[in-house]
DNA sequence: TCTAAACTTGACCATTTTAGTCAGGTATGT
DNA sequence: ACATACCTGACTAAAATGGTCAAGTTTAGA
């Protein structure tokens, strides 16, 4: 299972970035200091942000990035899967003719895999931004 | 976020223990066996698993582990938790002062990652070894 | 009592992933 | 023209993963 700083950082961008864009577009550099997260690897998780159609890039001075969406459709599972961050418990080859043991059985484990699958991706399914945006003010210790 | 194969493995592992230990001690090479783990690192994984009071060993020939606790007792997260599987979505330091960034504050997905945390570990605490046992034998792919 | 089966412990290691850095670009508003 | 900001790809140190290897100790049974 993969659920890392990656993930983190890119919610935590776009949670900056959703704040700020209404007046103009946002910096990586502005998020960067903001959220103390390197500017050049925001740079690669934009990239791939907007690969998937969740922000617009404008380019040249003052330029930036703007959500390409309504904070309200913008799920995170949509951001998660935007950077690469699979919620895959375990690599049970699905795709592959044999079971997960390299025996033609499914391993004893598997549904309770599929299972958990389910559950977080449910969880992620229902969250959106604009959640994030209302609930979570940033607070103090 | 950490679940991974030694998580897997060490249910694989008690699911079958638990199949068998009803006869005699099952021994780790059995399980190596049918399961299709290496011997050495499921030696690893008792290890843990006797330590956190999952198992017991019997040594000698003809020796082997057993179950500890009634099946229907060994909860996911117990095993989780033995074999340092830790559910634990990011490192934001909740033992320092400091909030996750350096700053006197928390980071702005703070309570989202807390929530989710929750939220897996509860489907985790609902699972029994037991559960495994009824609902998930060995299916054909 | 001898021996083989099985547990016990700890060191070691190759590979992969993570979390970046670095070095160069290109586009564009002023 | 030039500073700002996006864009791209190569590179890398450190950590985690998924083991292996070696050298034991314990005990049942012949």
């Amino acid at each position: 299972m993969k659920l890392t700083s990656k993930g983190r950082y890119a919610v935590m961008a776009l949670v900056d970035l959703a704040r700020f864009d209404n007046i103009n577009p946002v910096s990586l550099r502005d998020i960067s200091l903001r959220q103390g997260i390197s500017l050049d690897y925001l740079e690669q998780i934009f990239s791939k942000l907007k690969k998937n159609e969740i922000v617009k890039s404008i380019r040249g001075t003052q330029g930036g990035y703007v959500l390409n969406k309504n904070p309200n459709d913008i799920k995170l599972t949509n951001i998660f899967h935007a950077v690469d961050e699979k919620v895959k418990t375990v690599q049970c080859k699905k795709e592959s003719k044999k079971g997960c043991n390299g025996k033609a059985t499914k391993c004893i484990t598997h549904n309770l895999w599929d299972e958990l699958e389910i559950h977080i991706n449910t969880f992620f399914e229902n969250k959106s931004l604009k959640d994030l945006l209302t609930n979570n003010k940033e607070t103090r210790v």
